[in-house]
DNA sequence: AGCCTTGCCGCAAACTTTTGCAAGCTAAGC
DNA sequence: GCTTAGCTTGCAAAAGTTTGCGGCAAGGCT
């Protein structure tokens, strides 16, 4: 293939010049850059990335690690990551751990530390002590995402905060009879959101002064139709039905809403929902959410990273704000 | 940072050794074999994999190039590749087009030539002439995946004959007042899938000599919110309208049964419903549709991809099957 | 005219691993 | 005991780029 050296023969300049030259750097004259841009140009030069990693020690690509691809909060925020790392002039590779344990152990303890990523975004993935204490060795900065990472910075939303306001919300509507539907307690989320969740709506409750009826309270899988089914079920029990609902995620409430409908009762006339994502159907529905703009906090967990990998002494990554608190946001539509 | 000649030195054997013990070669004693591994355990060592790919020439590394990742053809269909990708000991890193020309430019001319992946997935992306003499040009293999292109392998559907399929579906049902809720045809989808859908409708409804009520096809994009709108109005029209409908993608069937029940229209006693995809929630919506399993797709694209690199000589890629057409498979459920 | 400064450029080392080749060792066969 | 075959091992080159350092040229100043 063709290397740099051929460009310099052709450019009649030293390999140096070419590197300095193709990469913007200064002591270059503007003739010799032109020359150089010619040659790499006519014969289609473009740099082998390994050789300047090897080089660099910089791999310009960043490791993203996460337990699912095909939901509507990761693939947001994936997409949303990927595209403000290419305009950083970033890779992204990508690892996903639905393959379990022995997978999760293989990324970690292999992938991740090969001199492949400068740094890790790990979206809603809570890595062990060990796994971080290898990250540290290898000096590969690790921002997390949907969720707090002890001893690490991450953009997350307070989830008993959002689940205290989405239940006040409802309160503050004049609604006493509060049911919720919260996500299964031995989900295998990392950071226990579906309980955190109902803690604020418990929490919400309590202050209020009202009893949580556990008649109202249904548990099941984050999809519309696992919520769906709960939710016929929650109103269907005609002489002691609630008159709101909060659901733990967008998706949950659109089953409700479904489920609510199917029945023949109104929303909000007969029955009030909300939910927490602002989900990109959430409009549709016209469902009252609590917007947490997972594409924004992907934008914002890249740009922290960034900054840490741009300071040169790795003593300083210590400086960055531990934990930035993501602000959520209400939205107020049809179904409250 | 611990590298091979550490290890070399704690293990009291050459780094050569210490290369072909870690990799599983021949030619070393089992000895020798256990003194490596263990000393490369004690220090916590793993290779580099940039000097692996300089000493080698292979990354172990596929680029995957896709439009969207927010949508369910191709969040699926990545969460499969991935995983697969790393079964068979490969990463995977993420170009995602939705940047524009110019970021399209940078990837296809840069990014992917750059001695960073082995080879190439383009899922629902067609390479112009020029972008594919340049993976070529480089011995970059690339394999598509939802769309033909030509001159290179790839696995998709026959998105004409699933139309067909569709509409014949309706009419061996009985059904001669078919209408399609088709995706705009000047939707920036590589390979115009929403025509050719529409096609295939077209046919089967000529070969049943019916004529094509232009009233019952309507145009929107490939969403839920999009379908229902068209949907409700499609349906209003009392005094004339379909009795099934042929929808272009099982999300605007979604839209399409919700519109149906906002009307009061049941299904499948006033309306059938078909769509395409088998997406993830049809059988929530009982939606009768064309499965196209694009996992299934994703995994076969991998494996494609892989044979082509394990050839040893580049001459014999071209011995590669050219085309796999991807056979659909009907999934009938209430909705008809 | 000579000296100094400034700016540009090239040399060569460095980054870390893989692998062809040759050499060394062991064991078996005569 | 010697030869030979065959396995194991180490040496050193090679992969392609970046970059510190020193050299050189040109231009300005005295």
């Amino acid at each position: 293939m063709v290397g740099i050296e051929e460009v310099a023969a052709l450019a009649g300049v030293s390999t140096a010049t070419v590197s300095r030259a193709l990469r913007g750097k200064d002591h270059v004259s503007a003739k010799a850059q032109a020359k150089v841009e010619d040659a790499a140009r006519e014969l289609g030069y473009v740099a082998s990335s390994s050789a300047a990693t090897l080089a660099t020690g910089r791999t310009q690509n960043i490791g993203v690690v996460l337990p699912y691809i095909d939901r509507w909060f990761f693939s947001v925020i994936l997409e949303a990551i990927e595209t403000e790392l290419i305009d950083h002039g970033y890779d992204l590779t990508l690892y996903n751990l639905s393959g379990g344990e022995k997978q999760r152990k293989k990324i970690f303890d292999e992938l991740l530390l090969r001199k492949r990523v400068d740094g890790v975004l790990a979206i809603a993935v809570n890595p062990t002590e060990s796994e971080l204490a290898n990250l540290n060795r290898m000096h590969k900065p690790i921002v997390g995402i949907g969720g707090p990472i002890k001893g690490a910075r991450s953009i997350t939303m307070d989830d008993v905060a959002a689940g205290k306001l989405a239940t006040e919300h409802l309160l503050s509507l004049g609604h006493t009879r509060i049911g919720m539907i919260r996500g299964l307690p031995n989900a295998d989320e990392e950071f226990g959101q579906p309980s955190l969740r109902y803690y604020g709506y418990a929490e919400a409750m309590k202050k209020a002064g009202l009893k949580i009826n556990e008649n109202w309270v249904a548990e099941c899988d984050f999809t519309i139709p696992g919520a769906y089914v709960v939710a016929k079920q929650l109103f269907t029990d005609v002489r002691d039905a609630p008159s709101a609902v909060f659901c733990a995620s967008d998706e949950m409430a659109f089953g409700a809403i479904m489920a609510a409908k199917d029945l023949g009762l109104e929303v909000p006339k007969d029955l009030s929902v909300v939910g927490i994502d602002d989900h990109s159907l959430s409009d549709f529905f016209g469902l009252s959410t609590i917007a947490q703009k997972p594409a924004d906090q992907g934008r914002a967990a890249v740009n922290t990273l960034l900054d840490i990998l741009s300071m040169p002494n790795p003593e300083d990554h210590d400086n960055v704000e531990v934990k930035k608190e993501w602000p959520v946001k209400w939205v107020v539509r049809a179904s409250t």
